[in-house]
RNA sequence: GCGCCCGUAGCUCAAUUGGAUAGAGCAUCGGCCUUCUAAGCCGAGGGUUGCAGGUUCAAUCCCUGCCGGGUGCGCCA
């Protein structure tokens, strides 16, 4: 409805401007606004006070002349001038039916767009080293990418989810010394266990299996235990494929699917890493300082050089980082999207100078990045800091098992990713009105027995009846409902623009109160066929827009609760 | 010390990319089941948007300086 309104306005000051009252060469971004009170009417915009210095004219007088020269619609059924010259539009009749409408004849698709236009997106999350079970945070990560992936897929984009590990390097030596200490039969606090070694009880499960000779199979990995505790090679090869089996798992238990499992030992293997220093040498932003190889990251706005190549000639984390990235431009990812941890954010600068300095026409801020904070969990009004498996921290799978799926997801999607979050793990356990996921499913899950209460007693409906009917829906509270309704599209165009699927979660919370409130107030199975024709309409276009959101969300729609 | 993020009702959080009287939920208090699911609804109280300036017709939002919390500052990833 937004884009429509908005063209009006741009016919008045075309109007506008040929009679002079304002500057010719003048182009307004026009700005059509949802109200928030319903006293303002259901759409506004703030054109007259934007364009009043320009015209030299009070707000309010130019916004009487706007609205003089409006083209005649059907769109509109009144138009105010408010405060300090705001326009107020208020919708015919004729215009919230066809929001209603668009709703039952698009059905599933209702909210998308083609915004994308089909190109290529990748969005790259979770990216957890297989050194153990993930962790809330990576919860948080997962939960985030896969409700951003899905909002991209659901305006035009064909989205890629990749899942970037190492599985090489420092830490995965210790993991393999850790498992080979269980192997031995030591314990944490023997004299030989390795200094900083892994001390969680999914260790001692994981040099078992090995011992054991069973095979693991994740998505992109597969290895059969070798037996031998002094094969310190099969071991880690062994750690790699069970933690990635056990991850895999995890992310299955929370509905998350990569298409991409990336390795950054095959950067090596493959020559890129090698090919990225040779290009940055050439180009001449290195130099060797101390018997280390450093790029002048200073150039493209770093406070400091890095060292790309240490004295002991092997590179550090940042130069496959860049190779990595430069391999994502070269498969055609004009966009892409990084979800990471806050705490690494520090890396963000690094990759992009290392991308501008391979001067092959990245652009400056290429990347984009979705840092989340912190998630502290909480019970019974007090912190929880460790799982029994993993020792030391919480993972994302004592709380799927806790709060279930949907709720987990839920928790972890619905807040702005770059504040911090707290997980109440009573809160999000109790299945009351406390609980915003259940209180959407619950919406849905009313409309559905709605719909068999009629079956039951025999009467039926038909979407065509419904439509032609909507007349029938004069009260106020309808009317919001509607508008509501008709707000879905925008909020997942601009979620999807700004990388903020949170939106969505806040979106059907308002959406499932206002019908909750009309549920109560309005009798929807009634005698008279008009109403209960036009209200079964609506009440459906409700379900569908809960259904299509919390599929956005990746949560269940219920029929039944 | 420097960089980045955050600071909104007692608590957890929103606020449509600068708009009108800052909104929900929880908690507290008071109501509503003979009626399509009470996993619900209605009502009340609760605020100097951390502080102080600035820009603007208009600031929770942008700028500057403080205060407080988080996080990073490695030839670790």
């Amino acid at each position: 409805m937004k884009p429509q309104i908005a063209e009006l306005l741009s016919a008045a000051v075309d109007s506008l401007k040929t009679q002079n009252v304002v500057p010719a060469d003048l182009e307004p971004r026009i700005q059509v606004e949802n109200t928030r009170d319903k006293a303002h009417g259901d759409l506004a915009t703030n054109l007259a006070m934007m364009l009043a210095k320009p015209a030299g004219k009070n707000p309010r007088e130019l916004a009487q002349l706007l609205v003089d020269a409006l083209p005649d619609n059907t769109l509109v059924e009144k138009v105010e001038i408010a405060g300090p010259g705001f326009i107020n539009f208020y919708l015919s009749d004729e215009s919230t039916a066809s929001l209603i409408k668009a709703v039952l004849e698009q059905k599933a698709q209702y909210g998308r767009n083609n915004d994308g236009e089909g190109r290529k997106v990748q969005v790259e999350f979770v990216s957890a080293n297989p050194t153990g079970p993930l962790h809330i945070g990576h919860g948080r990560g997962a939960a985030v990418g896969d409700c951003l992936c899905r909002l991209l897929e659901a305006t035009g984009w064909d989205v890629t989810r990749e899942f970037y590990y190492n599985d090489a390097g420092a830490q995965i030596n210790n993991l393999a010394l850790s498992v080979q200490a269980r192997c031995k039969g030591l314990t944490p606090d023997d004299a030989g266990w390795p200094e900083d070694g892994y001390r969680g009880d999914y260790i001692v499960e994981l040099a078992n299996s090995y011992m054991n000779g069973d095979t693991v199979e994740s998505a992109d990995q597969s290895f059969t235990g070798a037996k031998d505790a002094d094969d310190l090679e099969a071991i880690r090869h062994f750690a790699v494929a069970y933690l990635r089996r056990e991850q895999d798992l995890d992310l299955k238990a929370f509905a998350v699917d990569f298409d991409v499992y990336f390795l950054e030992s095959s950067l090596y293997s493959d020559g890129k890493v090698e090919d990225a220093v040779q290009r940055l040498i050439a180009n001449g932003y290195t130099y060797e300082d101390g018997g280390a190889l450093w790029l002048r990251t200073t150039d493209f706005g770093d406070d400091k050089d890095r060292v790309m190549r240490k004295t002991d000639g092997g590179y550090t984390y940042f130069v496959p980082d860049v190779a990595y990235h430069l391999d994502k431009w070269n498969r055609g990812f004009t966009r892409v999207v990084n979800e990471q941890g806050a705490d690494h954010h520090s890396t963000i600068t690094r990759v992009r100078a290392g991308l501008q300095a391979l001067n092959t026409g990245i652009p400056k801020g290429w990347p984009d990045y979705v840092l989340h904070q912190m998630v502290t969990v909480m019970r019974g009004g007090e912190e929880v800091k460790i799982s029994k498996r993993a020792g030391s921290y919480v993972t994302l799978r004592d709380l799927i098992d806790e709060v279930g799926r949907d709720a987990t997801r839920y928790f972890l999607a619905a807040r702005k990713a770059d504040s911090q979050l707290t997980f109440d793990i009573d809160l999000a356990r109790s299945q009351s009105s406390d609980n915003p996921v259940y209180y959407i499913q619950y919406a849905h899950a009313r409309v559905c027995s709605i719909f068999r209460k009629l079956a039951e007693a025999g009467q039926s409906w038909s979407e065509e009846l419904g439509l032609a009917s909507l007349a029938a829906l004069e009260l106020e509270s309808e009317k919001e409902l509607i508008v509501k309704l008709g707000r879905y599209p925008e909020v997942v165009k601009r979620s999807a623009s700004i990388n903020e699927p949170h939106n969505i979660a806040t979106y059907l919370r308002e959406l499932a109160g206002d019908f909750h409130a009309w549920y109560n107030s309005e009798k929807t199975l009634v005698e008279d066929d008009a109403v209960r024709n036009a209200r079964l309409a609506l009440a459906e276009a409700v379900r569908q827009v809960i259904n299509n959101g919390l599929d956005l969300l990746g949560v269940s729609a219920p029929e039944e609760m």
